[in-house]
DNA sequence: CTAATTTTTGACCTGTAGTTCAAGAAATAG
DNA sequence: CTATTTCTTGAACTACAGGTCAAAAATTAG
């Protein structure tokens, strides 16, 4: 019982979620998201609590989408190396196809808040991990499928394609489109 | 003629940049440039301008200072992959040892500004690229010397190692040392 | 229909950001 | 010593950030 709501909770979250990953935690204004969500900001406030607590859930739901995407995207048919480049150059093309350059959610919160806000670092740290993981399955699959060096310490690759990938990003700031392919292909020849 | 500054405008700049770099810009007040600095709040106006402009210099000051670091530190004695692998270090070991964990500057900046201050983007590409000439010079350089192999294309290497550095820097953030430093010797390996 | 419950909303509040400025202080020129 | 110049400083100002709240609206239980 009670007035019903008049918006879907997780279509507000994803709306904050982008306003946050455009604009940053502090940059963001209640105004901007109120302008976002189309919700008026005593709601917003009554949903959300506040807005370290909206942007806190608007971090889950981007860690938990972007860890979805991986795995899904590093599972299609295809050699480890073609998985990984696929990979690699989607998030490229989505950093430089957007109307605004933005980077990585995750990586911009480190960024912005590491040393102010625990929670929001542990929180990315864990994500890296998962990222981690996921990359170094993905090698052992090609290890056991004949498709990468079995000799090869599948963490350790796993970790350096991560900080490939998240430096990637970061140039993906300012370098353009064939620098950063070319940056995926030499990045990935030792695979 | 007129009244002597009290200040040494390049003391003050660099305890500006100081706090830009850990807090980032919007984060950082003019109270807290004020207790940085040890300048009054009128003062700083008048001999800076604005906050923005401010941070332009700081951010000039921290790329220059950064560049000459990079050459005279790649410069010293040893082969290439000693070079790097001492530099890439020195650099996590600054990221770890400070009483905050605070990262690369110019990445922050690009990080937080892309999309919104083209001539801080700019500024941190021209950087980037900077860094990306040195790295190819010290490569082409290990090539001459037979310290690296002759077939390698020496730019495309080159970017690849910025991106790394970029990468390592962000990781810099959660990870801990002996992970860093593991992820430092695999990037290497291939040189 | 009444009571109880839950939302919605903009008005309102407090604090601070970023800046300007007027008044005074410290120098030098003549 | 006076005029001129340049610096220093905190007070004052406007705008907005982040959040609270009371009153009204929409629902269901009985």
């Amino acid at each position: 019982m009670g007035r019903p709501k008049k918006f879907e909770p997780d279509v507000v979250l994803a709306r904050a979620m982008e306003t946050f990953w455009s604009k940053g935690y502090a940059d963001t204004s209640p105004a901007d998201l109120v302008e976002a969500t189309g919700v008026a900001k005593g709601s917003l406030y009554h949903a959300f609590g506040s807005k370290r607590e909206l942007f806190g859930r608007a971090l889950d739901l981007y860690c938990q989408t972007g860890a979805e995407v991986t795995e899904e995207f590093l599972s299609r048919p295809g050699t480890t190396k073609e998985r990984f480049r696929a990979f690699f150059v989607l998030l490229v093309d989505l950093d430089l196809d957007g109307p605004v350059r933005r980077g990585c959610m995750a990586q911009n919160t480190v960024t912005e808040l590491a040393g102010q806000d625990e929670l929001a670092t542990r929180r990315v740290h864990r994500m890296e991990e998962r990222m981690v993981q996921l990359f170094t399955a993905r090698i052992q699959h090609g290890q056991r499928d004949g498709d990468v060096d079995r000799g090869l310490d599948a963490r350790a690759r796993a970790l350096c394609l991560q900080t490939a990938l998240a430096g990637l990003r970061t140039m993906a700031l300012t370098f353009d489109r064939p620098t950063l392919y070319q940056i995926i292909d030499t990045t990935l020849e030792g695979l």
